[in-house]
DNA sequence: GCGACAG
DNA sequence: ATCTTGTCGC
């Protein structure tokens, strides 16, 4: 592993995340997306433990298919910009039981819209070289004007120098857009196309949503 | 030093 | 993220 993401402290951390920037691809539309992937995590107090929930649907007829679910100790504190390395570990022990081939992952917060272009959209699809898409429920970083009220409006998301990092996305009309950037392997405007053919009729693209359900319903209710 | 800060 | 009561609107 050249990129340790258990037990790593926040200054290797952000060292570890300059040097993934410069390797993240952040242009065109992957070949063959068939099985899309939601990912999320839930969280109960005293003693701090995660509920991990990765939810399979089909693309682009949006099929629900089955979700993971892992749960364990959380041990890494929440730290602005370093959010893939508190939720990362217990993640990526869910994929290893994942047996179907994900074409795509979707995943809460963001991609390159972060402080060093690594959000954990853009810091996990590395790691999985897989094709991901950050989608945040609320502002990280950059720049942008409030888009249009209606369905599908967006506006764009600069960085302090005026680069295009991502789209300020209404997926749902009179509701509060969503933040959609590039993990890995994936331009801008197709991340928000396909967040969009993810979308039905609520704010949060189905396989986010059912993940977050999933996590949710883990914490409360357990295996049973 | 001051303000901002995904989940 | 979690905690936590009531309130508004389809």
């Amino acid at each position: 592993m050249k990129y340790p993401i258990k037990h790593i402290t926040p200054k290797t951390a952000i060292e570890q995340q300059v040097e993934i920037a410069r390797q993240l691809i952040t242009s065109g539309m992957p070949e063959k997306i068939e099985i899309v992937a939601g990912v999320d995590m839930a969280y109960s107090q005293k003693p701090l433990t995660g509920f991990s929930a990765i939810s399979l649907f089909t693309y682009p007829n949006l099929q629900y298919i089955k979700t993971y679910q892992e749960i364990d100790l959380i041990g890494y504190p929440y730290i602005p910009g370093l959010l893939s390395f508190r939720e990362g570990p217990l993640i990526m022990d869910t994929l290893e039981k994942v047996e179907e081939d994900i074409d795509l992952f979707l995943f809460d917060g963001q991609g390159i819209a972060h402080p060093r272009g690594v959000g954990i959209a853009s810091h996990l699809g590395f790691l999985l070289d897989k094709p991901s898409i950050g989608v945040g429920k609320t502002w990280l970083t950059g720049e942008y004007k409030e888009p249009g009220r209606q369905k599908g409006n967006k506006s764009d998301l600069l960085d302090a120098s005026g680069n295009l990092i991502g789209h300020v996305l209404r997926t749902r009309s009179e509701t509060n857009p969503v933040f959609v950037s590039p993990g890995h392997r994936i331009g801008i405007e197709e991340a928000s196309e396909i967040v969009l053919n993810c979308t039905t009729s609520y704010r949060i693209p189905e396989p986010l949503r059912r993940a977050d359900q999933k996590a949710e319903k883990y914490k409360n209710e357990g295996d049973i």
